[in-house]
DNA sequence: ATAATAATAGTCAATATTAGTCAAAGATAA
DNA sequence: TTATCTTTGACTAATATTGACTATTATTAT
């Protein structure tokens, strides 16, 4: 479980200040100095690891002052998150962003680590073995959602 | 005396390393480089003898960074089972007998309640939302399929 | 007040860095 | 001989990194 790569490394940075506190909000060009990569990495990393899908709100002002500010939320509890969860889903969702909602589900104690796996498998590209890329992820946002739908009237 | 061809000299190569240690990771081209074979032999090596029923998981990333990681977990006493439930489910199978399916793993305690509607719900017609029949049927042979080989082993 | 300037963050596309797929060719075993 | 297994490489896909350009907000000068 090496992170080689830099994204990750920041990612793990982010994670672990959020891990004592309820949100983090850094400034930009900081982190970015910190780190030595240029500051629009810093948008890649969020916007490939701290999304809706992942469980984190990110709010952001520009100009003096500026920060970008994330927060972890809870994706099953809060009744709005979830509806904008299954809007961002739509009828299509890749099997990374799946694995990231499964993820967060099972890191808000929605799921535990073997109905994850589960899930994980029933979703995963080489289970359901399609050529066409576009009917693999509209299948898994039906399965996904139905399973959201699930978890919600459970709860 | 065996001909060891290269596919088995790698094998042997990264089951030693998996001797010692729960996993291992790698890094695509360096072992393609170390035994003098084009990148893609590895992944023959891995299709070929990685494979679950041998009780290895493999995980990959791509990009800067990128890895393939090689787990050997612990399978399941019970495996000819699977086995014969795989063998019997093909590659169709109706909502009718996917309930009957789950519900026998379940009464055989292979499954608990939660899991079970969990998978009830991913394979569902509603939730597939197919017009295509055989499409359905095989989809939601190759999920519970999918289902079946995760259950061979303990993570 | 308003305009100019500074200080932030965002977007997007080009490039780099990996791994995956697939089918053809070659080698080996039955 | 024939079927299966191995080897190869061209093409594809996914992910990461970088930087030029844009957008927004705050501060300063007029």
């Amino acid at each position: 479980m090496q992170s080689q790569n830099i994204s990750d490394i920041i990612e793990k940075y982010l994670k672990s200040i959020l891990a004592d506190s309820e949100h983090v909000e850094i400034r930009r060009s900081e982190i970015a100095d910190l780190f030595n990569v240029v500051p629009s990495q810093i948008n890649y990393v969020i916007k490939t690891r701290f999304t809706i899908q992942n469980g984190y709100l990110v709010e952001s002002k520009r100009g003096g002052g500026g920060y970008i500010r994330i927060e972890k939320v809870n994706l099953v509890d809060d009744a709005d998150v979830l509806d904008a969860l299954i809007q961002v889903i739509g009828d299509s969702i890749t099997q990374r962003d799946a694995y990231a909602v499964v993820q967060s589900l099972y890191e808000d104690d929605v799921l535990n680590r073997r109905e994850a796996q589960l899930i994980l498998v029933a979703i995963d590209h080489e289970t359901l073995g399609l050529t066409d890329r576009d009917l693999e992820n509209s299948l898994r946002a039906r399965i996904i959602i139905g399973i959201l739908n699930h978890l919600r009237y459970e709860s």
